[in-house]
DNA sequence: TGTGCCGTGATTTTT
DNA sequence: TCACGGCACA
């Protein structure tokens, strides 16, 4: 047995939290208070007691984490060992379930999955065949709806046979929802592809079907953890405590005021209601924060403590003191753009920093072209993380079909995106007779495509000859796709479809940038494929490992001395010497999506939270008077988040005039309509577009006026859908509902800001 | 089959 | 403003 003499690493709250290893414990974890550390050494520990690493499921959010997690358990353990754990993502784990158990899926081994594009596209194209109308039946919003019920566990049988959500689709006009989300469950089963909520929704279905399978995991992973335990949404958490039912030895560790991704299903109430699921569960709480200075956690705290529903927990900091939060006023967003580039340059000079300690955080990804307009203009080296990732790119998503194809080639979003790439004249006709003729009678286009003579008997001459070839292209590789290594594959691919002639014919910028890009893909696979850890090398193998990967393009070595440009969402989990938090106004930080109801503001707060906690010395917060917002520029209110951080913590700028002293105490009101002239640096040509009020901007959806809310009656919100007012308080201008509506449960409105209509 | 123009719409996005 | 998608035309 090893030692376990690494438990002196710890505090004595972050070791009970890891020697107390059996049975359910919920670990509270505080910004900066050791949270992935208490988890590896709670997982080190386990083994240490003799606990196979095979029976220890660790599940994470992001490869990052999971990858960040085994490699420092492997530092504790021997990486051999640390092998051998169930350790990665929720859908990465269950992704390699619902293929080893596929037999019980009703999918094929080597299904696809679909990433968002994928899937959307195939909404789009079903929008187009029911002959809906795109302007109600909007693509991405139904896309989120049949989400949201994949999250939820409603499948699309269920969702057309619940008469609420039908209700709920009555109202926002669209009634055929659920008969979307029908074909395209049937359309994806037919290409042999789950999107990322199926990863999850049908690994509750297996586990629902087959007590025998569900059996076999309950005994096998004996201990089982949960990090970012307050991200989960229902599915996940229904996996949880199925798979923990037998021995109950689950540990999920989170924080409530670290909750940031509710619009997309997460339900806080998972880590809230986690005693009701475990009663003699065992509570953890982690409250000191190592990373950030005193001021900076004093003044998070006070910021979050506007949120109601929270964890009670005081977290603390024994660092130093350390400098008050300076915030920074600008007239204009490009004033913004170079006032902290200005700073950035001071900090490097007088405090020794370097670029690549110091990042910039938004709300927006939209906000980050002025940063990136001044810092070349001052020469300032920067990295914009996150955005478009590598996988998203044009060139890389071809060649990914390409091998999607001759792995799996029932595969109809694969087979579309490249059957006429590079072209070889297959046109818009001959495709939509293959669509034509695989809707008609329920098969892939591939099953079509290889056997035109009889499925497609009106497609004739060149074309039927040209879509022959390209089967046979593709079979060849289906043949040897297991007995060559996915590199050589690969290489082959690039060659014989005619990609690499492609992007080398035109010696274009773009095209050479391309063809770099491609050649990482390629080195990518070749990394892959020598690679001695890899159990397989086989293209289905690699093609598993990248569809779940997003920016896996971690840091290289010339781009470590970068200014970070992210927006906060992407900063989470990340730590910084020095962090900028900019366009702190009012509509845009809170988010003017988010303005109606106090659920959505408290998740605004909590981002805000965040980002401040990435700081370990310094915070600058900043916000700009104008700022242009769709081309023209915008009046702006400094954000309400400024007025809630103590006082006591900030410094404000004093060069202010009379009006802005009122700055800490801002005009709550973003309709008020400030006086211009007072010799700004706003030309008086410009024209000043004033933020309207919300209901005004709105399209189709005419708001009936706050006043007449009352209690009893039924309304109707224009996300939220039909729901019953139960409660009205407070005066106007802030006026507060309680409602309960019938999908999204009970809300807090604040009326000014919601857009509600009467129903009765 | 490819290009160019017009209209639209525009948070956040671990997988 | 800007970026993207759809459609019309060559």
């Amino acid at each position: 047995m090893m030692g376990t003499d690494f438990l002196n690493e710890l505090n004595e709250n972050q070791k009970s939290a890891v020697i107390h290893y059996k049975g359910p414990s919920l670990i509270v974890a505080g910004a900066g208070s050791g949270k992935t550390r208490v988890l590896t050494y709670r997982i080190a520990y386990l083994l240490s007691l003799g606990i196979p690493a095979h029976s220890v499921l660790a599940l994470t959010f992001t490869n990052k984490a999971a990858n960040e997690m085994k490699e420092r358990v492997g530092q504790l353990v021997g990486s051999d060992t640390a092998g051998k754990l169930w350790m990665g993502t929720f859908h990465g784990v269950f992704s390699q379930i619902l293929r080893k158990e596929n037999e019980h899926t009703g999918y094929p081994r080597n299904y696809t999955i679909y990433d968002a594009q994928d899937s959307r596209n195939v909404i789009k194209q079903i929008i187009r065949d029911l002959q809906l109308d795109d302007q109600l039946y909007k693509p991405n919003d139904i896309q989120h709806r049949i989400s949201q019920a994949k999250n939820n566990l409603i499948s699309a049988p269920s969702y057309l046979a619940n008469s609420q959500i039908a209700a709920q689709d009555n109202v926002t006009k669209r009634p055929r929802t659920g008969e979307i989300y029908a074909m395209y469950s049937s359309r994806c089963l037919k290409a042999g592809a789950m999107d990322f909520d199926d990863l999850l929704l049908n690994t509750n279905v297996l586990f629902r079907d087959h007590p025998e399978i569900l059996d076999k995991y309950q005994q096998k992973f004996k201990f089982i953890l949960v990090d970012e335990y307050q991200d989960t949404n229902y599915a996940q958490y229904l996996i949880v405590k199925k798979l923990s039912q037998i021995h109950h030895n689950v540990c999920v560790v989170g924080d409530d005021a670290q909750s940031i991704y509710s619009f997309r299903g997460a339900k806080i109430e998972n880590i809230l209601n986690f005693k009701n699921d475990y009663p003699d569960y065992e509570l953890f709480k982690l409250e000191r924060n190592y990373r950030s200075t005193r001021t900076i956690v004093n003044a998070a705290n006070s910021l979050i403590a506007h949120n109601v529903s929270q964890i009670q927990k005081n977290v603390f900091s024994e660092n130093q003191t350390g400098d008050l939060i300076r915030v920074i006023h600008n007239q204009t967003d490009q004033e913004e753009g170079f006032s902290v580039a200005g700073k950035i340059l001071d900090i490097k000079h007088e405090k020794q920093k370097s670029f690549g300690e110091i990042a910039v955080l938004y709300r927006t990804n939209a906000q980050s072209r002025i940063f990136e307009e001044s810092f070349r203009k001052r020469n300032i080296p920067y990295k914009i993380v996150g955005g478009a990732s590598f996988y998203q790119r044009k060139e890389i998503k071809d060649m990914i079909a390409y091998l999607r194809l001759v792995i799996n080639p029932h595969d109809d979003e694969a087979f579309r995106r490249v059957i006429n790439y590079p072209a070889r004249g297959i046109g818009d006709t001959t495709l939509g007779h293959l669509i034509a003729a695989g809707n008609a009678q329920d098969l892939s286009l591939w099953q079509v495509a290889s056997d035109i003579d009889n499925k497609v008997p009106e497609m004739k001459g060149p074309a039927r000859l040209k879509v022959q070839g390209f089967i046979r292209l593709i079979s060849g590789f289906s043949e040897q796709a297991t007995s060559m290594t996915a590199a050589d594959l690969g290489h082959e691919l690039a060659q014989a479809t005619g990609i690499l002639a492609d992007l080398r014919s035109e010696h274009t910028p773009e095209n050479v940038n391309r063809l770099d890009n491609l050649e990482e893909l390629l080195n990518g696979m070749r990394d892959f494929s020598e690679d001695k850890s890899n159990e397989s090398v086989l293209l289905s193998d690699y093609l598993e490992t990248i569809s779940l990967l997003t920016d896996a393009d971690q840091d290289k070595g010339d781009e470590k001395d970068k200014v970070r440009l992210m927006t906060i969402h992407a900063s989470k989990g990340l730590e910084f010497n020095t962090v900028f938090i900019v366009g702190l106004e009012e509509m845009l930080f809170p988010s003017q999506m988010n303005f109606s109801s106090i659920q959505e503001l408290e998740e605004e707060r909590r981002l805000f939270y965040v980002a401040m906690t990435r700081a370990m010395e310094t915070v600058f917060l900043s916000y700009a008077e104008t700022r242009y917002k769709w081309g023209t520029p915008t009046q702006c209110t400094p954000s309400r988040f400024l007025s809630e951080i103590d006082r006591a913590y900030l410094e404000v700028p004093d060069e202010t005039e009379p009006e802005e002293k009122t700055l800490l105490r801002p005009e709550r009101n973003p309709v008020k309509i400030r006086e211009t002239g007072h010799g700004r640096l706003i030309p008086m040509s410009q024209a000043i577009q004033v933020n309207k009020p919300i209901a005004a901007q709105t399209g189709s959806f005419v708001p009936d006026s706050p006043d007449s809310v009352k209690e009893g009656l039924t309304i109707e919100h224009e996300r939220f859908g039909l729901g019953k007012v139960l409660h009205v308080e407070g005066r106007f201008p802030d006026t507060k509902a309680t409602v309960e509506f019938e999908q999204c449960g009970r809300k807090i409105l604040l009326l000014k800001f919601a857009k509600i209509r009467i129903i009765s």
